[in-house]
DNA sequence: TAGATTGTTAATCGATTAACAATC
DNA sequence: TAGATTGTTAATCGATTAACAATC
């Protein structure tokens, strides 16, 4: 996993696409599958998978293909699915409900081990058998059971604060719903800012002309 | 709008951060910046800054920068946003709740006209003073209606068969929050595939080595 | 063996950065 | 006018596509 060096953002972020189209072959009991066909269904070119995949190795076989399952838990490994990170929800508003109840999933390589909000009235409550906890005890609660991932979804006024805090904590990864912009400052912090608002702006530059 | 023809992807996308950050100036009360200035802000190049905007037309001035409230305006129209388009939400579930409660606002282009699903336990509740419809009266009220954007926040099976519908019935623009890929296979038809997921893999691995 | 399809190198294309003349 | 910063052209860099030899 590590001796992959100076892969290219271009790459990674193709292969969730590549585990998603693969995991539907799988339903469908497809076994194995060539760069053409796959080209195909995904509207990229063949030429593009194949280099894409010997960033990390010959997984295909000449005059033959690719074995759909295998090539599918080997771009699983390569994105660490497997590698079980714990992780905070940190909001438990309508985004952190929908993060918490629906995306942060084991087979993703995230488990969530706390949620957190400041406000009283949601404290308490529960959402997939956790509970929501003040977060004026993250100190406590990080030091405790050291997750490594933060799901921020909170106003971006309470970012800057929160994201000292954190990485003070050990937290090493963010995945940001806020409307504030993560620059990568720090080093060894990876983070994925969502802006769920940028790609609705988007497509309202590309409905334009319509 | 339309005189500027062929401006890619990469500028397309870069602009709604611009016009974020535009946002924030100007609730700063900040009047005018460089792109020297606005580069080391938003940690890209002051090179890139004007080489995107002038795409569109000179915003600038020599010697002395942009007048921020200015280009804001400016970046606002070329993406559309003060053209109310009207959309419709299909899928009333957690996600659904969100996208018509927080994300579809009328100062990023869009009045929300409809909700729909076809659980009819949901059927009858309002969500921002709109009623959740029986997604079986699509056809009327779009006929009547004719919103021309939709947003899928429905399970990946149903979407292709939803998606024939709407087309028929006019909609011109899907962000689509399904699993689904909607590969662009009809002409003048715009899509946003938003896949949460994928950024969740790609933190994934962006977090692996840390 | 012949046919198919990969792995990989080379060619092309596009996007980013650098440089500087124009000009406020 | 002098200083600053844009608009824009040229140079560089990186990503995609094409081509083909290797090989199953």
């Amino acid at each position: 996993m590590s001796k992959h060096e100076h892969i290219s953002m271009s790459v990674i972020r193709r292969l969730p696409r590549y585990y998603r189209f693969l995991s539907f072959l799988i339903e469908s009991d497809v076994m194995r599958i060539s760069s053409k066909e796959l080209s195909e269904k995904m509207g990229i070119t063949a030429s593009q998978i194949r280099q894409d995949l010997n960033c990390f190795g010959g997984f295909g076989q000449q005059g033959y293909g690719y074995i759909v399952e295998d090539l599918q838990k080997a771009i699983g490994e390569i994105l660490g699915l497997n590698n079980l990170k714990k992780t905070v929800v940190i909001g438990a508003g309508n985004i952190g409900r929908v993060v918490a109840t629906h995306m942060i999933f084991e087979n993703q390589g995230f488990k969530m081990i706390g949620i957190f909000d400041k406000n009283e009235r949601l404290i308490g409550e529960s959402i997939r058998g956790i509970r929501i906890d003040d977060s004026a005890s993250l100190e406590k609660f990080c030091n405790e059971n050291h997750p490594s991932v933060a799901a921020l979804c909170i106003p971006k006024e309470d970012v800057p604060e929160i994201i000292d805090r954190l990485i003070a904590l050990g937290i090493k990864a963010f995945w940001n719903f806020s409307h504030y912009d993560i620059l990568v400052k720090y080093p060894d912090v990876a983070v994925e800012n969502v802006h769920l608002n940028d790609s609705l702006m988007t497509l309202s530059y590309k409905s334009n002309d319509l």
